[in-house]
DNA sequence: TTTGCTGCAAATCCTTTGCAGAGGT
DNA sequence: ACCTCTGCAAAGGATTTGCAGCAAA
């Protein structure tokens, strides 16, 4: 971790780091902030926007390239891909294999020089799921 | 169009419609205010915002959930893939099929009730492409 | 005539940045 | 000691919203 030489391990970007492996939520600037503030009630929230793109910079975290106004951050570094709620809009892990490898397959059908991909899922999860049984079906799919 | 049966269709909102089905650049928010006010000099960015949704919302446009931070608007409203230049980040239209239906495919790795998925490539886009033929590889593909 | 829509401007939300001092290495 | 990092606060960019008048239907 910290692969660039000139960087230090400082104690917010420790706490900052560790808070993001401890859950599998991706919570946003604001959330890591959040979370990291019980353990260091004095950092800001520039630090904490500072710290997450530094980490994502280095590759010990993801910058997920989710839908959404908000930037969500997984401590997975792995490639991985997400689901996303249509109602409460919570982020979850997948891992889901595609059959195919995308990347490869798409080469013939563009002239750009095809280097990645970007695939999220959406969906109601389970707890949303459960609460629309009680409502019409139509105003289960309606956005939040 | 305008399925919604109590919208009016405003000068505004029919030149916004209009001048985004003529192009296929998928232009911000700012960028349709560029062109609508080319025919619409008085018309306001709040009122292309309000628009942008609104035809969204009825399905006239769409409006993409792609990465980068400025949300983009697409004057074809069918479903069809897209691939970002990683350089110059323009977004440009790509017919692909996936060769398998990852919708209903993902359905077995999660406990979601999925109902769409967003599939965006990423790439050098063939002016960038040549254009970084003359310099470094390392260099090429700085994001600028 | 009704009421959705507009232009304007201020507000809001998320994120970035300048600065002087603190703290890793 | 050096120089990156920090907290603070202000600035920034994109988008939304309140309001009073305008204009589709």
């Amino acid at each position: 971790m910290l692969n660039r030489s000139n960087l230090r391990m400082t104690r917010q970007r420790m706490v900052i780091l560790e808070e993001l492996r401890k859950v599998n939520t991706h919570p946003s600037a604001d959330e890591v902030y959040e979370m990291v503030r019980r353990r260091l009630p004095r950092i800001s929230l520039g630090t904490v926007y500072r710290n997450l793109e530094t980490l994502s910079a280095s590759g010990d975290i993801r910058k997920l390239d989710s839908s959404g106004s908000l930037k969500r951050f997984d401590g997975r570094a792995e490639h991985h891909y997400h689901i996303r709620c249509t109602h409460c809009h919570r982020l979850a892990d997948i891992s889901f294999d595609p059959g195919v490898d995308l990347t490869s397959r798409v080469r013939d059908f563009t002239d750009f020089s095809v280097s990645g991909h970007n695939l999220e899922f959406a969906g109601l999860c389970p707890d949303c799921g459960r609460a629309s049984e009680n409502v019409s079906a139509a105003e289960a799919y309606t956005q939040g």
